[in-house]
DNA sequence: AGTACTAGCATCTAGACAGCATGTC
DNA sequence: CTAGATGCTAGTACT
């Protein structure tokens, strides 16, 4: 084997033989850094090492220092961005490589990468940098794209082959890596990338299906299983706890996952410590949150028990908890949705597909084969497993074929979404901001170089009249000018946002505007608040009945008014957007978060997660509001501060005591009701603010530096935060 | 009367990228 | 809109 800095890397870190597929690449010739690569090998084969052998080869030079050039790894998650850049930094820094992180979660209030010889980013987000014209993207010379089967993703693929347009016109090196998929060679084809497939894995997998007591393998080995339970799935677990292993249960919908959990018990499994391990993490759940809601007491519950239940409704610290435990083997069921069917790295001896079929927005639908695929995967952990098990719970019969397809069967195929209109608009607006386009030539040309031209290339008329239909959409818009952004829409494409969401915004507000003096302040805050929840980017909207509307009607019918079109009878869609708006509503109008979660029926994460979306939205609209001229002053107010608000769920009011450190929406409040209502006032009072908040009320005067000597709080003992895990995924990268 | 169970009907449904600027209870 | 678990209610059987 050619001699290289990069086995000279590997050996390093103790890795003196390659597994087969990363053999097969490298003597295809991936250090030749002018070949692209598409490794589609399944989850759990060593693909991220691939990844960073092509890192490696393009950043060290042959004394195993940086040489200057620049790389980059994208990855789907901005959790999977945390993870691999603490990985890759604990392993590379001792080279000289400075490894960079930047994704939407993390301030890097600079935005200065150039320093950094290795960024890990997500799709998003360097598309995001690349409309912001960052210079050094001159300097990069590989690229590593982890899971880069998302370009056939609706929602998300069309960000991502819009980049890979954009970076296979430079002298980049391209690495793709992908699960399984139905056609690899025409994504290699595209990428000009030489494919490299394989069905090695590190551990054997065996795929079967089960009904009742009686596994059948594809292999055609039987296991019969001892019936100690009801329920299938509980034998099926225990079956594999009495054999040391762990299981995920994968199901279709979150209530599902708990429901699921609820059904185990292992508690005669457990040791005694373990089970004091158990009680430990489960008060740890209940602690998270202020007031534990129903859905923390009921996960401690199963905690308690040796079983854990996962999905997008949990806080993130909650998740990492549970993560964590599971991999250290206290936590030995985990039944999820499919949070954990990508991504982090959490293997297992078992896994288990109980829902074949999940509901979509189109009906219900078979579960994609690749999807499941990937669950299965998962099964098998390196080193303590003599084998994995993919199964699958066959509830009935008639379906034993589909689950034959979804084990065995070829996954799909991963087409160009860049039709999509909603990313179609955005991206087009993007690449005229950023110059990219200049005319209608550029155009053309960019267009012939994606991913959709090389699928349909019969079909090229059809995405350039819908291009056409967008550009004319922008220019009546005032986005663009001919093929030049105006300043406005420079400033929309900047922000990241639909133009067409950034157009209902401004027509939006401008009618609000007009009709403000027949509103209420109260009115135009909600109003406000519809406007911006009334687009894509916020989707999905929370479920609402048509007896919901009754106790909604006034402000309705002032909406609709203002507005000045109906809402349309035929859709429950104005009122499901609605009432997402009054839960925005109601949170900066300090409702409790207990209260809050039970009105909505919707749990703390995607609150969270709903939060963070809304307040990206009315960051936007503040921006966008600085281009119209808004006569009223108390919308203008609003907007100006909203975000804000937003941000910390507070009224108005609150907003000046919200800058200072240690104080939220709770202790805010409680300062402005006993008259203290700003750092001034704090200072006055150091007493009252004492008594009021206790020990909090020490570490606030203590960061403003107030003196106080009242009741023995003489001493500044610094209280110590324990290190969390989620504390340490947020932590900024270190610039060393 | 109180309890336990159930048939029958209604209800509800996965995940998570981006801007910007910093530390909640 | 191709399913299926769950929750609610009224009805029934039983102690």
């Amino acid at each position: 084997m050619v001699n290289s800095q990069v086995f000279e890397v590997l050996e390093d870190m103790g890795i003196t033989e390659l597994r087969p597929p990363q053999k097969k690449v490298i003597e295809s010739g991936l250090l030749d850094r002018s070949k692209n690569f598409l490794v589609s090998i399944p989850t759990a084969s060593g693909k991220t090492l691939i990844g960073e052998m092509a890192l490696i080869n393009n950043l060290l030079d042959n004394e195993k220092v940086p040489n200057g050039s620049k790389g980059l790894f994208i990855v789907p998650l901005r959790a999977l961005a945390s993870e691999k850049y603490n990985e890759f930094r604990k392993k590379y820094s001792k080279y000289g490589l400075k490894v960079g992180l930047s994704s939407g979660d993390l301030d890097d209030k600079t935005e200065d990468l150039s320093g950094f010889d290795l960024i890990i980013t997500t799709s998003e987000k360097l598309d995001s940098l690349m409309r912001h014209k960052v210079a050094w993207i001159d300097d990069v010379s590989v690229i590593v794209i982890d899971e880069i089967h998302l370009i056939g993703d609706k929602e998300r693929g069309g960000t991502l082959e819009i980049i890979l347009t954009k970076l296979k016109r430079m002298n980049v090196q391209i690495l793709g890596l992908s699960a399984t998929i139905g056609n690899p060679e025409e994504l290699s084809g595209w990428l000009n990338a030489k494919l490299i497939t394989d069905t090695w894995r590190p551990v054997d997998l065996k795929k079967g299906i089960f009904t009742d007591c009686e596994i059948n393998y594809l292999n055609s080995d039987k296991k019969v299983v001892s019936k100690y339970y009801k329920e299938p799935t509980q034998n099926i677990v225990l079956d594999c706890i009495n054999e040391n292993g762990s299981c995920i249960i994968f199901c279709s919908s979150k209530k599902y996952a708990a429901g699921e959990a609820k059904k185990h018990n292992l508690l005669k499994k457990l040791t005694g410590s373990e089970i004091e391990d158990l009680n430990r993490i489960s008060e740890e759940i209940l602690e998270v949150l202020d007031t534990p809601t129903e859905n923390c007491k009921e996960l401690a519950e199963c905690i308690k028990k040796g079983v854990a239940f996962h999905h997008a409704g949990l806080v993130s610290k909650q998740r990492s908890i549970i993560e964590e435990a599971y991999r250290n083997r206290i936590i030995k069921l985990i039944c999820c949705t499919p949070t954990l069917s990508a991504g982090l790295n959490m293997p297992c001896r078992r896994v288990i597909i109980r829902d074949l079929y999940r509901y979509t927005e189109s009906g219900y639908k078979e579960i994609p084969v690749m999807e499941i695929q990937q669950c299965i995967g998962r099964a098998g952990r390196p080193g303590l497993d003599p084998y994995g098990e993919g199964l699958i719970y066959l509830k009935k019969e008639q379906d034993h074929d589909l689950a034959l397809k979804m084990l065995d069967g070829k996954p799909e195929n991963m087409y160009s979404w860049i039709s999509y209109e909603v990313i179609l608009r955005k991206q087009i607006l993007g690449l005229i901001a950023t110059e990219y386009i200049q005319n209608e030539s550029d155009l053309i040309e960019f267009m012939k170089n994606t991913y959709y031209y090389y699928l349909n290339k019969d079909n090229f008329r059809g995405i350039l009249t819908q291009v056409y239909e967008i550009l004319e959409s922008l220019r009546s818009w005032r986005f663009i000018s001919g093929f030049t952004a105006t300043d406005l829409g420079e400033r929309i494409a900047e922000l990241y946002i639909d133009p067409l969401t950034a157009h209902d915004i401004i027509t939006g507000i401008t009618k609000l505007n007009m009709n403000a003096r027949n509103l209420s302040d109260k009115e135009i805050e909600q109003h406000l608040l519809y406007i911006l929840t009334n687009n894509s980017e916020l989707k999905p909207f929370l479920p609402a009945s048509d007896e919901e509307e009754y106790g909604y009607s006034e402000i309705i019918r002032k909406i609709k008014m203002t507005e000045g079109y109906p809402f349309e009878y035929v859709s429950k869609k104005p009122l499901e957007v609605f009432k997402t708006s009054q839960m925005y509503y109601n949170w900066i109008n300090e409702m409790s978060m207990n209260e809050l979660l039970e009105k909505y029926k919707i749990e703390a994460g995607n609150l969270n997660y709903k939060l963070e979306n809304i307040n990206w939205i009315a960051y936007s609209a503040k921006e966008i509001n600085r281009f119209l001229g808004l006569k009223n002053d108390y919308l203008h107010d609003l907007l100006k501060n909203l975000d804000v608000r937003l941000k910390d769920g507070v009224k108005q009011e609150l907003i000046t005591l919200m800058e200072i450190k240690n104080v939220g929406r709770v202790r805010a409040r409680k300062l402005y009701a006993a008259d203290i209502k700003s750092i001034y006032d704090i200072r006055q009072n150091p007493e009252k603010v004492l008594k009021l908040l206790g020990g909090h009320g020490k570490n606030i005067l203590d960061n403003l530096k107030v003196k106080y000597n009242g009741e023995g709080y003489l001493g500044t003992k610094k209280k110590v935060k324990q290190p969390t895990l989620d504390g340490f995924l947020k932590l900024k990268p270190k610039k060393d």
